[in-house]
RNA sequence: GGGCGCUUAGCUCAGUUGGCUAGAGCAUCUCGUUUACACCGAGAGGGUCGGGGGUUCGAAUCCCUCAGCGCCCACCA
């Protein structure tokens, strides 16, 4: 006994150093592994780990993703591979800012409260946090992934590279802008792509109505609402009902004002249901989009981005959420007996994949990736006037023999699904509204600095009403100051003034003048005034509360340079644009009124009227001069107190007209702003596979073809071997990555998709947080070991297919886990020479036991099934067969024979090794951890892998094939301890055997030793040939072998035993006989397979007849 | 509406191209302190392979059909 090892295996304090153990060896990165080359071909191996999103903690999914991984690329490290793992995290635009906007709404706060750059910095804030979780935790698992390697969506070179292919598809004129209908998630504020859109089954109501008394049909809708943007209905062509209506116009009020209402037809419309007449609203629904594009149809958009009814709705539903105009609209109809019953329906709403907000169907100007467009790219295999969606069908067949760059698909059956899911794909819209995530590369040209906007947002400023620092011609600044008696006389006036004009929403500055003529001015209209410090007055520091005569002389010096302590009129323009860039992303379409101060309004015209700053003052100074009294303004006609409207962006102007520029820098010159929205975020992960593989100092290189020609490991790993993703993300992501990537680089991004199931709980349910039926890896790590975890999530799994996760599973392989830390245990105590194998060949085969024999034998096999299994992805198979080899073959049988048969030093360390070896790719921890207390030189993690392939000689002790001979031995074994078993023999009691061998009697004399010591409590054994005489004793058959036990028999007992196997085996011999009495089946079965049959029958027969014998005997 | 998958012991699953009396683990029951391991060992019971039909000498396996469950896709208002 040389070391002391503990009793149990205890990963808690093993796991981690050896991770440290790995981690410092610089095997993880290729460059650094030259390990066990020598043996193998020089291959390259390689996965982009999928990124996990840089958001929350590692769940159960990412544990077997991990542990597939893992697996993989351990195993083919082994082979001698040149191995890379590739690990990173993916900003996840959506997820992560929707977890960011909620973190911050415990505060009480909004993304437009902080303004897009504080809370990006919070985001990227979160996003370290929670990437440095990740990653720990992916150690945690073990994975052996090149950390210098890794990679984040949002790197600069990562960027670059979404840039660069952006560019390049939009020159390849694969990008558009199209103004067309998308999915908006009003709460997220952005559109989605199609799949990004859910559908849930709910209860709904069918209404049944008319527009109003003279409209000739009566149509359906679960969306009431929505008829309020409705042009047409449409109708089956072939539905005699409504023949005679289709092409008339008729004209209709909802009650938002006359619109006209024509009668088309559309072979889509099914006549059976509903009426068979559908209500036509381009602007709100797919379908109706589409029959309005053909039928030229108009296009009213009724429901606003905020998910509200806006003005072409009408006045009395402008503002309503769209479930209070569904409810007020209902009412009207009722009110004037339009409707005509009220069905309830199951219907599909369409909600967001993020946060469950029901989306709706807006026309919008977005960008999109056109998936038909065909097209021809010099130097690319694929692309010669073919469409994205083509290659992308083209790559990933199976059918297609020919194409010698194909991607399979594992299992094969998501082939199907991949080829339905892309044949449907309509153009992917790309653009987000969203803050976080990659700025889309385009830039505006504006005279105003500020992003160009269709829809428009109208702006009334209000100067606050006079204060009693005015009336002393003094300046307040920042100095907060009460409004004078005519200042609320003013205020109270213009309430009644703008009394008809409605505001969505009122700011003003967080000043005293100017909260209080806001709240005068706006009390009681159900408006929402808001305080915002960026519409402060300009600071004038050391001159606040100076006579103002003095500053109006100096005014102009403020404009670059402040005053001591306080600001300049540039400073102030700074945090107006900043203030309207915010405008801009949350309300558009709005109108808006801004009650503020003299500074931020010359700001305005500086910024939207295109003034310089002299020219604004000039102009306020002329204009204070002509009305004399300070703070009236009547720069425009519509409103005779103190207002000026500004119209931010005129609405409907046309992007056609503005200059725009495309490409991965800044564009030179003045003035150019960039679109503020951001890429989807499948877009970059669409890249993944090489951008990551891109040399990181992209600066080097000009262009991008430059930069992918000198990005070294691009050439080496790419395209990767295997992408290991789960099922769900097939087209979110696989997809994607096709689509790009064969653009990009004119090659495909993998070679094989192997596609694991989801892991779900006992009951077959989806892990969630909700339901509290997840379960955390890391509790189960700590509790069992990260290599019980692993085998629980690979043992009992086949790809595609869902799994079932519980904590007793994985209680289950931790004591398997245990019990190979045990085997281990025993042999090294045990073993005086465990040093490495240099074992002689060939010199225990002289005295090589049947046992011996036997198991290297079976080592042989499963280490060529299991090799063959992990080549052929069988994952699970190979697993089990180390497991069961290592547990029944060679702990329960083997080693037990080893106490018996003694000396067996080299081969039971040979074994050992052998099994480590096969195990380590699943349960990397435990196994190294063994492997040390072996005294190994070298890290098994970079040892060769047990096949013919890795070594020179596959196992260096001669086996020949005597499973037969000794699954004889095992048998008689199993039958004399079951019978013990049976008669309740006592355990220590030792018992006589006589074993009548026929032939065998020599061969079953050599393992006598065997017979007796394993657990047989045999005293006294004899073997003879022949069975001279039957004996009072208990009566065994095994195959032709007859096995009397004495001293233990009850009679009675012994009869019923016989009488049950012999009916047993007659009901055998029955089934065995109408198949040989089946001249068919003579006839036809392979020959091999009858006479199998015979050889069954006739020992059968052989058996009954002895069984019988022995029971009249014991009468 | 279209497509896909699943249904094998009480539970979780194996079962390769049809061919050894359909297997394993967990659970149950009976024994057990033997040079590692009770996170163990020795044994036992337990299944008309969802139902029905077909192909075949032979079907858990291939085909059809029905039922139940689950998933994905789709513009049923």
């Amino acid at each position: 006994m040389k070391k002391e090892i503990p009793k149990a295996y205890d990963p808690q304090e093993v796991e981690d150093k050896i991770y440290k153990t790995w981690e410092k060896s610089g095997f993880f990165n290729p460059n650094s592994f030259v390990g066990n080359r020598h043996t193998c071909s020089l291959q390259n191996f390689s996965i982009s780990m999928p990124p996990p999103n840089a958001t929350g903690v590692l769940h159960l999914g990412h544990a077997s993703m991990l542990a597939y991984q893992d697996l993989m690329i351990r195993y083919n490290r082994m082979k001698g591979k040149n191995t890379l793992w590739l690990p990173g995290t993916d900003h996840a635009s959506i997820a992560t800012q929707t977890k960011v906007e909620k973190i911050i709404a415990k505060e009480g706060k909004t993304k437009y409260d902080l303004g897009r750059e504080k809370f990006l910095e919070r985001v990227n804030e979160y996003v370290e946090n929670s990437k440095s979780t990740i990653k720990n935790q992916t150690r945690k698992m073990g994975s052996s992934c090149d950390w210098s390697r890794e990679r984040y969506t949002l790197d600069d070179g990562l960027s670059r590279a979404v840039r660069e292919v952006f560019t390049k598809m939009f020159n390849d004129k694969l990008i558009y802008r199209g103004d067309r209908i998308v999915n908006w998630c009003p709460r997220c504020e952005s559109t989605l792509a199609d799949d990004e859109v859910e559908h849930e089954e709910q209860k709904g109501k069918l209404y049944y109505f008319k527009y109003d008394k003279d409209f000739p049909i009566t149509i359906a809708t679960t969306r009431p609402e929505t008829k309020l943007g409705d042009t047409a209905v449409a109708v089956n062509p072939k539905d005699e009902r409504y023949k005679k209506y289709i092409g008339k116009v008729f004209e209709i009020n909802l009650g938002n004002g006359k619109h006209k209402i024509k009668i088309i037809s559309d072979r889509e419309v099914e006549i059976k249901f509903g009426t068979g007449a559908l209500g036509v609203t381009p602007a709100h629904s797919m379908t109706d989009w589409e029959m309005a594009e053909k039928n030229d149809l108009e296009k009213i958009k009724i429901i606003g981005e905020d998910g509200k009814m806006n003005e072409n709705a009408g006045k009395d539903y402008e503002g309503l959420t769209v479930l209070e105009a569904r409810e007020k609209i209902v009412q009207y109809f009722e009110k004037n007996n339009l409707i005509e019953k009220v069905e309830e329906v199951d219907q599909s709403l369409s909600i967001c994949y993020r946060c469950d907000t029901p989306i709706e169907p807006l026309p919008s100007k977005q960008w999109f990736v056109a998936v038909d467009k065909k097209i021809t790219i010099g130097g690319n295999k694929y692309f010669q006037n073919k469409s994205l969606k083509e290659i992308a069908l083209e790559v990933v067949n199976k059918a297609d023999e020919k194409n010698d760059k194909k991607i399979e698909i594992i299992p094969e059956r998501f082939e199907k699904t991949y080829h339905n899911w892309m044949e449907n794909l309509h153009d992917w819209c790309i653009s987000r509204q969203l803050w976080f995530g990659h700025r889309i590369p385009v830039w505006y040209k504006n005279e105003s600095g500020i992003r160009n906007q269709e829809s428009g947002i109208d702006i009334t400023y209000f100067v606050h009403g006079t204060t009693i620092d005015n009336e002393k011609n003094k300046a307040s600044g920042h100095y907060d100051v009460k409004l004078s008696k005519l200042g609320i006389q003013q205020s109270k006036d213009l309430k009644k003034t703008i009394e008809n004009e409605k505001f969505d929403i009122v700011f003003c500055s967080d000043l005293k003048r100017a909260v209080d003529s806001a709240s005068l001015t706006f009390s009681d209209r159900g408006v929402k005034i808001i305080q915002d410090e960026r519409l402060r007055e300009c600071d004038y520091g050391d001159l606040t509360q100076a006579g103002a005569s003095e500053i109006l002389v100096i005014e102009k010096n403020v404009i670059d340079k402040p005053f001591p302590k306080g600001e300049s009129y540039k400073d102030v323009e700074k945090r107006i644009r900043d203030f309207l860039n915010d405008l801009i992303d949350k309300y558009q379409g709005k109108k808006i009124a801004i009650v503020a101060h003299k500074a931020p309004q010359l700001a305005l015209d500086v910024i939207l009227k295109n003034r310089t700053w002299e020219q604004a003052i000039n102009e306020d100074w002329r204009k204070t001069k002509e009305w004399q009294a300070g703070w009236k303004y009547e720069l425009n006609n519509k409103f005779d107190n103190s207002s000026i409207v500004y119209t931010m962006i005129p609405k409907g102007k046309k992007y056609k007209n503005q200059e725009i520029y495309i490409g991965t820098n800044p564009p030179e010159g003045k003035n150019w702003t960039q679109d503020t929205d951001t890429l989807d975020t499948w877009f970059s992960s669409g890249l993944w596979t090489f951008s990551t593989l891109l040399n990181q100092d992209h600066e080097k290189y000009k262009t991008f073809e430059d930069w992918v020609a000198n990005s070294p490991d691009l050439k080496k790993f790419h395209p990767t071997s295997v992408m290991e993703t789960g099922y769900d993300i097939l087209f979110f992501w696989v997809a994607r990555m096709i689509l790009m990537t064969t653009y990009t680089l004119g090659e495909v991004p993998f070679e094989n998709v192997y596609l694991h199931g989801m892991v779900r709980d006992k009951q077959g349910k989806k892990m969630s947080k909700s339901l509290g039926n997840g379960i955390d890896p890391i509790e189960m790590i700590e509790k069992y070991g990260t290599d019980a975890l692993r085998l629980s999530m690979i043992i009992g799994s086949s790809p595609g297919n869902d799994i079932k996760m519980y904590e007793e599973k994985v209680e289950g392989y931790r004591n398997f886990v245990n019990k190979l830390w045990n085997v281990s245990r025993y042999i090294i105590m045990n073993i005086d020479n465990t040093k490495e194998a240099g074992l002689p060949i060939g010199s225990p085969a002289s005295d090589a036991t049947l046992a011996d024999k036997w198991i290297l034998n079976n080592l042989n096999n499963l280490t060529k099934e299991v090799t063959d299994d992990l080549n052929n992805y069988k994952f699970s198979q190979a697993g089990e067969k180390i497991k069961e080899f290592t547990w029944n073959d060679f702990a329960d049988w083997y080693i037990e024979i080893s106490k018996i048969e003694k000396n067996k030093n080299e081969i039971l360390n040979y074994i050992l090794k052998q099994v480590l070896i096969l195990f380590h790719p699943f349960i990397p921890f435990v196994t190294e951890e063994i492997w040390k207390n072996l005294d190994s030189e070298n890290l098994l993690m970079v040892e060769k892998w047990a096949d013919r392939d890795c070594r020179e000689q596959a196992c260096p002790f001669p086996t020949i094939t005597t499973a037969r001979d000794f699954e004889i031995i095992q048998n008689i074994i199993k039958a004399i301890r079951n019978a013990r078993a049976e008669y309740k023999v006592e355990p220590g009691k030792k018992i006589e055997a006589v074993i009548y061998a026929g032939n065998k009697k020599e061969f079953i004399k050599s393992q006598a030793h065997l017979i007796k010591n394993l657990r047989t409590g045999i005293d006294k054994l004899e073997i003879k040939e022949k069975d001279d005489k039957i004996k009072d004793a208990v009566y065994l058959v095994v195959g032709d072998i007859e096995i009397y036990l004495e001293g233990i028999i009850d009679k009675e007992k012994e009869k019923k035993n016989l009488e049950k196997k012999i009916e047993n085996i007659e009901k055998y011999i029955f089934q065995i006989k109408t198949k040989l009495g089946n001249d068919d089946f003579v006839g036809n079965a392979p020959r091999e397979i009858v006479e199998k049959e015979r050889e069954k029958f006739m020992e059968s027969e052989k058996k009954i007849k002895k069984l019988k014998e022995k029971i009249k005997s014991l009468l």
